[in-house]
DNA sequence: TATCAAAATAATGATATAATTATATTGAAA
DNA sequence: TTTCAATATAATTATATCATTATTTTGATA
């Protein structure tokens, strides 16, 4: 909508404890969720909920294999946020 | 706390349109809380508690001056926000 | 010391977010 | 085609966040 919305949405989906730890996973390679699951403390429903955020705001890329949903980072987000943060700081 | 805590603080006093803005301003210089109002469609009260909430991350500076306080962008906060992203990106 | 400007705090309400349990959808394979 | 694993959605609850108005505190100065 305005020129703060993007920004505040890549923000808001790096500011849950779940979501970094998400990242920090994935940082490591591809995963699916049910193994992202295994080293998080929250419900499916939960996970999926985080993984939403993370793939609308278009920080972690998707694609369907089978019945699974395979994540990885998108290599190009690292860059962005850093151009973002070059225009407040 | 925990490891992400203090990162998810980050992330989260930068989730803000409002506080944005006021980054944008401050990033021309420093300013006091009346000059920050002109340029924001908020009440007094609610600058104070988004000042809060940017000095309490360590993102913006303040000192006192006679009854004003002046606000400051950290200015190693550029380069802390850069490493944070390269452990999760 | 009375007044005024700047900022902070208190009380409160509206909305957003993160979590749960229950249920539905999707797709592979027996 | 039934079953089961993986994921998504719905309904709901608890908590967090952003905003307001009213009030208080702080500090300069008339």
């Amino acid at each position: 909508m305005n020129k703060f919305s993007n920004d505040v949405k890549l923000f808001k989906a790096l500011s849950d404890e779940n979501r970094l730890k998400v990242l920090e996973i994935l940082k490591d390679g591809e995963k699916c969720g049910s193994d992202l699951l295994l080293d998080l403390e929250i419900s499916q429903p939960t996970l999926s909920h985080h993984m939403k955020i993370l793939c609308d705001s278009t920080i972690v890329n998707y694609r369907k294999d089978g019945k699974q949903m395979i994540y990885t980072i998108n290599e190009n987000i690292k860059l962005k946020l850093t151009e973002i943060l070059n225009n407040y700081l």
